[in-house]
DNA sequence: CGGTTTTGACCGGCGC
DNA sequence: GCGCCGGTCAAAACCG
């Protein structure tokens, strides 16, 4: 990985400083795409399809309203279901195989920098692999806060708007969104052992602003479970939705189109230096 | 000490 | 049937 490896991780936890201050966004830069693949008919069709699924006016916090499909409420749905594991792992009883990749139901969100950080769920990375077709690796994550939680989140940014990036949650966390988080340890952490030189950052090396995203800003879930309440906020943002039935019909510009226009707005400054701050993190490759 | 991040390898599914 | 790609796990290292 050269100028792929923009740390997905970095970005998720970096910028949920720089989501902080919620700006009211007049178009929603968020757009999620649920996509309805029933596997296997198991969970029906209540997995994703939650009344009050995606709420949220202000743009940062939309995402946080866009994972509410995968909050709490579901815990007593989905107790299981999942395809994880490899064969010769005694971990589910649902082989992968059972269920097609295009047959995973999944949400797609569209979120800027700012947006990454709107998770108040905690999310531990356990894999990066580049994707064919895009420049940008895309990053696994597993819910950490409770090891039965299947949920899982995918995250790459967009090769159209490399200030935006696409968030695929995948599955559900079956346990209440996270008070408080309770790991810190390995969250700062930008490269051990990769001393080849292969690619200093440019102008904002990962490594220089710990302070503001690392260790505080690890936690996608922190503070945000208490500003959860304020998800009072109603909305009915299907314009920033997306209904994917197949992922793998539809493409990536398809959702981006509908992402695209988050910049238009005034908050585009806004956006934009959130977006910068979480650049700033993958400061890698990513030249806007 | 616990938990997270990173990298490589393996497996499975899908497409041709 | 083969090849390619995507997704996940495992081990090692690091941080608070």
């Amino acid at each position: 990985m050269g100028d792929d490896d923009w740390d997905l991780g970095a970005v998720v936890r970096s910028s949920r400083m720089a989501a902080a201050p919620r700006q009211p966004l007049s178009s929603s830069p968020l757009h999620t795409a649920p996509v309805e693949a029933e596997a296997e008919g198991g969970k029906g069709g209540s997995f994703l399809g939650f009344p009050d699924l995606f709420r949220g006016r202000d743009g940062v916090w939309e995402l946080e309203e866009l994972c509410k499909p995968f909050f709490p409420k579901a815990r007593q749905q989905l107790p299981r279901a999942a395809p994880s594991r490899q064969s010769h792992r005694p971990v589910s009883q649902i082989p992968r195989s059972k269920r097609k990749k295009n047959q995973q139901k999944k949400v797609v969100c569209h979120v800027p920098a700012a947006g990454l950080s709107s998770d108040v769920w905690a999310w531990r990375k356990y894999g990066q692999k580049p994707i064919k077709g895009s420049p940008y690796p895309r990053g696994y994550y597993r819910c950490s806060s409770s090891k039965a939680c299947l949920a899982r989140k995918q995250v790459e940014r967009s090769r159209a708007d490399p200030a935006i990036f696409i968030i695929t949650y995948t599955a559900e966390h079956n346990h209440p969104a996270p008070t408080h988080r309770n790991a810190l340890a390995g969250s700062t952490r930008h490269k051990l052992p990769s001393p080849d030189g292969d690619h200093p950052p440019p102008g904002n090396p990962s490594s220089s602003p710990p302070s503001s995203s690392t260790a505080t800003g690890l936690s996608p879930t922190t503070p945000l479970t208490t500003s959860m309440e304020d998800e009072d906020v109603d909305v009915d943002e299907e314009e920033g939705m997306l209904l994917v039935d197949d992922i793998g019909v539809m493409g990536e510009d398809d959702l981006l189109l509908v992402g695209g226009a988050e910049e238009g707005t005034s908050s585009a400054a806004s956006a934009a230096a959130s977006a910068a701050a979480a650049e700033a993190f993958l400061g890698d490759d990513s030249e806007l």
